[in-house]
DNA sequence: TTTTAACCTGACCAAACGGTCAAGATAAAT
DNA sequence: ATTTATCTTGACCGTTTGGTCAGGTTAAAA
């Protein structure tokens, strides 16, 4: 290969790098996804990414630090695409778009909500730092903007953690029962119209349900 | 010990392997509601149980046989208290009564609902016969009310298996995810009043949001 | 009292686990 | 052309894993 045909300044090494990165942290979002993160093994995670498992550890020293970067991903992506509760439109606007919204990231990436569930239901070991202040905060803030709209008699008087809860719960269902849905729907994954249907059914019952339409 | 301080045709033994099972059975249901069925340990099991890991595998030949005990023991539970799907009544009492009795469940045994989650996430290998049959037989039947309610007028045309969703998630989420309703508590697990005013909310945003208030 | 059947467990095993390493391959810099 | 830094990987290591077993204890039956 001569000097025309490589690529300036290194980056044929770093595209490698980033193309490596990728395909393992892809490959351990779906293994930690299914097993959480004892269960997972850095063998299985080698194996779907088609890489030997000496090179997993070449790239993240430790099943820990490669469980972590995991996590951060999947968090900052929940922050981006599932945190748009913009409080400037009127409620009911709000809170379609944001229940929306978390369908919508439960249907393209299900693997995160799952890694999320497992962490949680274990007992948020690596991640109660990052609830107790980011999430909190978030939660919060919107809990008082919840509380401004009741008291100016803008929907009902709901508890509105209460409410946050059952957003979360009945949203991220959709990723994380995935499976016993497909069953009950005679083992066929929901189809797009399907889960359409859904969605636009969870906005109607909790709209309506907190005096909303 | 002499043949009047003994119990009667053997029983003292077994009460001995009743005692034994039911330690072991306790420990495992929390072991695995922690960590699922592949990062579950015997040894863990065990030292929770406080019997040697031997003892363990005297009474559960193999792990995999002592999970599926444990599947069977959380969904006969089930079946009895978060069944209680009365047709008989109006269609807003019975809705409350089951919104009720899935909540309570989750708050007097919450390992079993994440035995439950941890199973699905996974892709429900060990129960996906059970969930086709017997839960899906149970969810069809309640289906059908629901649309007999619909169709004479008593409640708003929801899509029904959205809504069974939505209150399989909700009420499950105050035991898969009490964790993280503890941290936002500012770390306090739930009281007893606030968990009543969580359960009252749930009952009525869904009882409101199909209609039937 | 003797026999029998069930219970108990420390010690052990092969397999799987997370992680290491030396030695080689590749490509960028000199 | 040579050096240097990064990438690659089979082989390996100490530990943990699910599971076994021989030999013991206990209590019911004969």
């Amino acid at each position: 290969m001569t000097a025309t045909h490589r690529q300036a300044n290194g980056a044929h090494k770093a595209a490698i790098r980033q193309e490596n990165e990728h395909l393992i942290l892809a490959a351990a979002e779906r293994v930690f996804a299914d097993y959480g993160f004892k269960g997972a093994t850095t063998a299985r995670i080698a194996e779907i990414a088609d890489v030997p498992k000496a090179n997993v550890h070449y790239y993240f020293s430790t099943k820990e630090m490669l469980y972590r970067r995991i996590m951060e991903d999947v968090c900052s992506h929940w922050l981006d695409a599932a945190m748009t509760f913009d409080n400037s439109a009127n409620p009911a606007e709000v809170l379609r778009g944001y229940i929306e919204a978390k369908m919508d990231l439960s249907r393209a990436r299900p693997h995160g909500s799952r890694i999320w569930a497992h962490e949680i239901i274990r007992g948020a070991k690596f991640s109660s730092d990052y609830i107790s202040t980011t999430v909190k905060s978030w939660l919060d803030s919107r809990v008082v903007v919840l509380n401004r709209w009741i008291s100016e008699g803008k929907m009902d008087a709901v508890e509105p953690y209460s409410l946050m809860y059952m957003i979360f719960a009945t949203t991220q269902h959709y990723a994380d029962f995935a499976r016993q849905i497909e069953i009950f729907n005679n083992d066929a994954p929901l189809s797009d119209a399907q889960f359409a249907e859904a969605k636009e059914n969870v906005v109607r019952i909790i709209l309506k349900g907190v005096g909303l339409s």
